[in-house]
DNA sequence: TCTAAAGCACGAAACGATTTGTGTTTAGAC
DNA sequence: GTCTAAACACAAATCGTTTCGTGCTTTAGA
């Protein structure tokens, strides 16, 4: 409601002491500054965003792009995201794109044009030309969670997958797993790439095969699981676990068990990299690698502000947040 | 990048007749028009919201503010929200405050200053006070989700309950239940209030008494439903099925049954009044009803558009969204 | 042919902040 | 006592729109 010229009016000072004072952006004697701060208590004055959005050309709003805010993991980020970003005088402009890439533009275009300070963006799809086109979308700084971009030219946050990779399969092979199936995710994207290749190299260094028709792929969606878990326990000699890359594969795994009524674990283990489990007194619990969520989310505000606060002095970083093995009830062992 | 400048150089004609064209707020001729049309594609514009924010006082975007955005129904609230604004050409501010008035009114501060078209508020809390300091805070047009405020004046969508709970009811008087045990949840609380009378109601219409003893409150958090299934399922007379009012208690509970050694629903059945299934392959199924988040937000965004286009030619209007009963394997025949 | 009204286009003034350039004071150094 | 530089305050320009008030040109009716 009440503007600078309010405040300059109730101080007795110019419009241009008033600015300065606030943003100490210029000297203004102890007494000017104390009239003026007076007059804003009183006045109950606060800079309008907008018109101060106008005449800097940035607003103090990061934008934050997701496939699915629907989603559990999207929606951690987004409250975890705000909190970090609210702490500093950030708020948030949010929105989701169903996987679309047109709409996920769309957004980006959107977000500029609301001069946003900063953007955080879970990227709909990779690739070179994806990643061209990103850059010649993005004008501000911005960081890239969840999936890799190659060639991106910018900050990213990921999971640390050859880790979690190597803490799935190690476990499996502590319990007696030998004959492990792997559902692999949509070709190309490097959270699936990553996590075969850990599983791969955690089962060369133990000397054990990796055998060929227990490894499915592409498996991305629910049906995709559902169809591949029926070959599986169909085989001659079936697998005794099941790796799941995601969520959409770990449902449609445990669809396709339960119609061919064999149970977990006692008929085979299941285990997933992406963290789910229904809940407490629910059987049964998956055991799965937890992403630290919160930990992604500050590091993603600290680089995206580090961006914002002109450090500028480095190229694209890549952070890895460590995962970690939340062990439940979907593995037996057997010995 | 162009500016409405740069329209009215290359057509060759003032701002204000580029404006007109545009917004069609005045009369043009036909030949100006297409002058002006081809201009702004030549120039690639599009209107600064910024700025056009700045003069008109108002913005396209709409701000949604829930207690946890990271809750299941929040996030489905916010994309369904989001897909039906987006559609009218308004982009969404978001912010989650964990159930904290205190944030939440700093929230609705918040977007008041960024001008926003309206708002959707999913209330932290109830009653008079909250009721008035509510009206003071809010100055654009909003419509309150979830929970009812009492003596808001404000349009609202809220589930139907009284429904609910008769169909709710009804299934389990169906199935031979007679001993029904039901959680009340937080005092006060309209969904909670209104979950319990409809329950009273059907029974006193069946013409079955409600015990005392198999009513619980307040219990609204988990901890409180796993304490409070404790103390029923030792109860001389146990009640054959638990009504859970939401998916904390329905947690709570199910949890408190897994550590007294108990099996839904060969030993007592479950049902929830809050739509929660951990997902198809898992046991038990809860038998739930299910909100129809989707409509929620249609209803939601018509009611808000319609006071944004500004038909306020009357009061606070109150949507009830009609729930339906999903049946999973959670409750048992006992005829 | 004249007049009133309608149609059309435009310059300039908002909206509410920041910032540039200019002028005036004060303080310190010689 | 003068000169210089630093400190301080302000008016005015600017960001990119929308809109008000003004005036010019048609058109229609008498």
């Amino acid at each position: 409601m009440a503007t600078i010229k309010d405040v300059a009016r109730i101080a007795n000072v110019s419009i241009t002491t008033v600015s300065a004072t606030i943003n100490g952006t210029a000297p203004v004697s102890k007494a000017l500054q104390q009239r003026v701060w007076d007059a804003v208590k009183i006045a109950g004055y606060h800079a309008d965003p907008i018109a101060r959005n106008l005449r800097m050309g940035v607003s103090k709003t990061i934008g934050l792009i997701v496939p699915d805010i629907a989603t559990p993991w999207a929606a951690h980020l987004a409250k975890a995201m705000q909190r970090a970003l609210s702490d500093v005088g950030y708020n948030m402009l949010f929105a989701s794109n169903d996987d679309d890439p047109e709409r996920e533009f769309r957004e980006i275009e959107l977000f500029s044009s609301h001069r946003v300070a900063g953007m955080v963006i879970a990227p709909t799809t990779h690739g070179e030309s994806y990643a061209e086109r990103l850059a010649e979308a993005v004008h501000t700084p911005t960081v890239l969670v969840d999936r890799i971009v190659e060639n991106a030219r910018f900050d990213a946050v990921t999971d640390d997958n050859q880790l979690g990779a190597q803490l799935i399969t190690r476990y499996l092979l502590k319990l007696g797993h030998k004959e492990i199936a792997f559902l692999v995710g949509r070709p190309g994207i490097s959270s699936s790439d990553e996590r075969y290749a850990g599983f791969r190299e955690t089962m060369a260094v133990a000397g054990l095969p990796v055998r060929d028709d227990l490894v499915r792929r592409p498996v991305f969606r629910r049906e995709h699981a559902f169809a591949a878990v029926q070959q599986l326990m169909t085989l001659p000699t079936p697998p005794t676990a099941i790796a799941c890359i995601n969520i959409a594969q770990l449902l449609g795994t445990m669809a396709g068990l339960q119609n061919m009524g064999l149970k977990v674990p006692d008929d085979v283990s299941v285990i997933s990299f992406d963290g789910f489990h229904p809940a407490e007194g629910w059987q049964p619990g998956i055991t799965a690698l937890t992403q630290d969520i919160t930990t992604i989310s500050i590091k993603a505000a600290e680089l995206l502000l580090a961006r914002i606060g002109g450090e500028v002095d480095y190229g694209p970083r890549l952070v890895r947040v460590a995962p970690s093995l939340t062990v439940r009830t979907s593995c037996r062992s057997i010995q």
